[in-house]
DNA sequence: AGCTTCGCCTGCTTGC
DNA sequence: TGCAAGCAGGCGAAGC
């Protein structure tokens, strides 16, 4: 399965960057309304729009456009896909809920089965107060992140899962952070950031190792004795409940903080003080 | 304001 | 074998 995180997000703008720069919208269609993001224009405010540019936004996509018109946010969610096709009768789908056809014909399409993600459309000026998507891993310093979280009292993973304080990272990869970082994920926050640059580092590595492997987290279904399938990425705690620590060999736990699911190794991850 | 919980949604896994 | 319940989680809304 693929959990669009920051890893998977940037490989998909990579795809899309190239390809759609430059091209002008010929028609945009969504149909279900139920995946505009409260605020968002009509996506057929883009047409005639020519996309100057493809972002990342945290886990969010940004389409810029030029001249100054409309751009579009999407946001993966779960299970959302944007995918090129280059031209051609549309091929039955299913959960394809929108269509953005571009002059030459490439089609860009948008595919989500559990529709958790959303489009946004709207002026360049309300992106900031619409999205609120903090700055990125790469983007944080250890100073900076350590002040977010100075004071706080909620656990340091439901924090890092906060994509106002940092955006970016998603259940998989703060578990495998604050493993790395060898902080316990109940730690409160304020605790937690005396070791801020301890988890920034241990971020961007866990992050630009997915960003290398494609961007695919396989999450292959757990064998009973917690083994590793193929993995596109080596997860060492995340989904390994009851499987012993890469490190340690203490059992993987397996507990839920913030109604998500949270691995760790009781032995290698401790509360600081 | 900070923190927690809930609802959304479908596909896959598990258990009866 | 077939069906239903359980689970997965990003995000926004709601409640305290």
């Amino acid at each position: 399965m693929r959990m669009p995180e920051l890893p998977e997000v940037e490989n998909v703008v990579r795809g899309l960057a190239g390809p759609l720069s430059g091209r002008t919208v010929a028609s945009a269609r969504l149909s279900r309304r139920d995946l505009y993001r409260t605020g968002s224009l009509s996506l057929s405010r883009l047409n005639g729009s020519k996309i100057a540019g493809v972002e990342r936004i945290g886990k969010a996509i940004l389409f810029r456009t030029s001249p100054p018109s409309p751009v579009l946010v999407v946001h993966l969610g779960m299970t959302g896909n944007l995918l090129l096709s280059d031209g051609g009768r549309p091929l039955r789908r299913q959960h394809r809920h929108a269509v953005m056809t571009m002059d030459g014909g490439l089609r860009l399409e948008y595919v989500d089965p559990r529709r958790f993600g959303f489009l946004w459309v709207g002026v360049a000026d309300d992106l900031g107060r619409s999205l609120n998507i903090g700055p990125d891993p790469f983007q944080l310093t250890a100073p900076e992140l350590g002040r977010r979280l100075a004071g706080r009292k909620a656990p340091v993973k439901s924090l890092l899962l906060d994509q106002r304080l940092i955006s970016g990272l998603g259940n998989i990869y703060v578990d495998e952070t604050l493993f790395r970082a060898s902080i316990h994920p109940l730690s409160p926050g304020g605790v937690a950031a005396a070791s801020a640059s301890e988890m920034l580092r241990e971020a961007r590595r866990v992050l630009r190792r997915a960003i290398r492997h494609g961007g695919t987290t396989i999450r292959d279904f757990r064998k009973a004795d917690g083994s590793a399938g193929a993995f596109g990425q080596r997860l060492a705690v995340y989904g390994r409940e009851g499987a012993p620590c890469p490190l340690c060999r203490a059992v993987i736990r397996r507990i839920v903080i913030g109604a998500r699911s949270t691995h760790f190794c009781p032995n290698c991850q401790r509360m600081g003080r």
